[in-house]
DNA sequence: TCAAACCCTCACATAGATGTGAAGGTCAAC
DNA sequence: GTTGACCTTCACATCTATGTGAGGGTTTGA
């Protein structure tokens, strides 16, 4: 515990902070989806901050996007905002607010879907109590 | 067009309204998401109210779901729903609520990152107006 | 009767996310 | 110094949703 660098984490400890097993957080890596740092003998060395980045990553993998999408929309997500945009090409844009259109749909269709489970089970609850 | 069974369509029909591959319906069907009838001739003969039901089976793959999975929740769908629970054992309820809790998450997650999306295209409107 | 446009089944291929394990280097503790 | 628990890369396997096409039957209309 020095001054400085503190904190960092190998492989083993961000697998078990995000319930990920370590294959994952290396195909991730090889999607460039994180880039950890290395140590002096090869091992990976991550940041702490990743350990919301990976959450993040498996919610939206587990949302059906593929990981050529949220390499996209990632850099939409770090925390000071204003610094991150260096090249916002126009193409960039218009796949970017298509994205957001399509997660939306999903969203829609998701919310729809459950709520008529919610309503089955309610349903069910109601006119077909257990029989204790 | 006579009088009863009027209506139906053949898989090239269905294929063109639900814009989804015929080897798709047919996958469909071995997954035993959608059960159509057969003509004499061995050809599939669709309700068209599957045409929905084929929109819903896309979107809820399209969102994540595993065919396993809408399999589970497609019953919970059915029009007149109070006709259709007939074997609802407690292990099916609580498995669908356990999936009607997922999907609850998936919304929440794809909300998050769709506002983040969001707010990062309005910034960029704002802080980096385009140069026409 | 022939062609075009349907339909069938079967089967092999692909792409993405993930599982599994081999072969081997590093490091801390005993 | 040896053991055990880490880490590395590489590679092959699996599962699911799809693409693609061969080989062949049916129906309709010229």
């Amino acid at each position: 515990m020095a001054k400085g660098e503190v904190d960092h984490m190998r492989i083993g400890e961000l697998s078990e902070r995000t319930d990920t097993p370590r294959r994952l957080l290396r195909y991730y890596e090889e999607q460039d989806l994180i880039r950890p740092r290395r140590l002096p003998n090869g091992y990976r060395d991550y940041d702490p901050r990743l350990v919301d980045r990976v959450l993040q990553i498996r919610g939206l993998l587990d949302a059906g996007l593929p990981t050529r999408l949220i390499r996209q929309i990632l850099p939409c997500l770090d925390q000071p905002r204003s610094i991150h945009f260096p090249d916002a090409t126009p193409e960039m844009l218009a796949l970017l607010e298509h994205e957001r259109d399509r997660m939306t749909q999903r969203i829609a269709c998701l919310s729809r879907n459950r709520d008529a489970v919610s309503e089955y089970l309610e349903a069910v609850r109601d006119g077909n109590p257990p029989r204790e």
